[in-house]
DNA sequence: ACCTGAACACCGTTCAAGT
DNA sequence: ACCTGAACACCGTTCAAGT
């Protein structure tokens, strides 16, 4: 066949097409080969616009920390900076779970994500934090993004789940057990970083900038 | 060849076989073959121990979330229980971070690590917090836990290692940065299990035990 | 430049066959 | 019961060939 006149690919259409393959049928199905056939292409096809597989996962991964709102620090309230960026990569990270391993443990080259890096960085030097321990805050409140995301709820707290259903005796439906696992997740997510914030408090009035 | 006198191969062999090889060259560099070959043996003969390769890991799995020190709610104190556990848990996934993807994701089966679960939502309880909270406190505390030890400390925050190197620039050699990376991560967890614990005094102020 | 077809060196897993 | 050898249906990636 050769060359179409009009290409049959481009880099943000194997993306797209890459991330929804991942939310429909989890990563571990995703294959070069089944995300060319999805594209109706031979998946050697692929290699003229990635270089590796890899590199797709990296444009993903790219993709889901992309415009995630960091806007809170403005103001230099570094309180309310955390709060607003942690909720926004959260709910980024949440509507994509199964690819949630792709941005946990990346290799590649993100810009969007070191661009995300640095305005919180910047946002909490900005008001008043010590470098070192701007570094340190940002990670852990990506920690605690990666985690809440990454693990799927069944893995390990069942008993937790079922002790937190029973406080809601009309929610423990089957039909309604996965809804009620990411209200859950979100739960903690939110008690974690808000008390994260608040304990963040004291650590700030002994080290933060006077004024 | 049929089937040797005394048992080449047992459960335990192949599951620290298996972690051994992980920490060596990598999750992705793990394969049945792979292990097979390390045990002298054929892939097929993995398969009378266990039913799948992600039995495998789950097994890798439950071997590192095993002996984790609960031991510190025993006294009623729910900071000094989660501030062992939470760097206990640390530790123990620290010292083996390619096999951290293994625990955050895992589906299988974890008869520790549900012991384990059950340790701290019972010393939580015990110290006086409603079940839905203790449910929601271990989660955050598991969330920074597996964030903290699942993130390559390269993958996004460069150029926060750069800002923190430059606060001991006699820490900048090369052979060096792997070491120093391991630090901020262990830095930028216990600051947050501090803080996190420290957030939660007021929230227990308002729904714990009256005693 | 972009896509194809075929190939290479791998995978996880199954299964009849051996002892 | 436990291991082997061969097979099946997959992988990621490469590359000469086509337009």
């Amino acid at each position: 066949m050769g060359r179409p006149r009009t290409p049959l690919l481009n880099r943000e259409l194997i993306r797209d097409t890459a991330l929804r393959l991942i939310d429909a049928d989890g990563l571990a199905a995703l294959s070069m080969r089944r995300l060319a056939q999805e594209l109706g292409v031979q998946a050697a096809s692929l290699y003229s616009h990635y270089p590796t597989k890899d590199d797709v996962l990296d444009a993903v991964a790219n993709l889901l920390t992309a415009d995630v709102d960091t806007s809170g620090f403005a103001g230099g309230d570094w309180r309310a900076g955390l709060l607003i960026w942690g909720r926004a990569y959260h709910a980024a990270l949440s509507a994509h779970p199964n690819a949630v391993p792709v941005v946990a443990s990346g290799t590649g080259r993100r810009e969007r994500f070191l661009a995300m890096a640095d305005a919180v960085h910047g946002g909490l030097v900005g008001a008043g934090w010590p470098p070192r321990y701007a570094t340190m805050i940002a990670g852990s409140v990506k920690y605690l993004v990666i985690g809440a995301t990454s693990t799927p709820f069944g893995s390990g707290f069942a008993d937790d789940v079922q002790v937190y259903l029973d406080r809601y005796p009309n929610l423990t439906q089957a039909h309604r057990l996965a809804e009620q696992a990411e209200r859950i997740d979100t739960d903690s997510f939110e008690l974690g970083l808000e008390a994260l914030v608040r304990g963040l408090e004291d650590v700030y009035a002994a080290v933060g900038r006077q004024r």
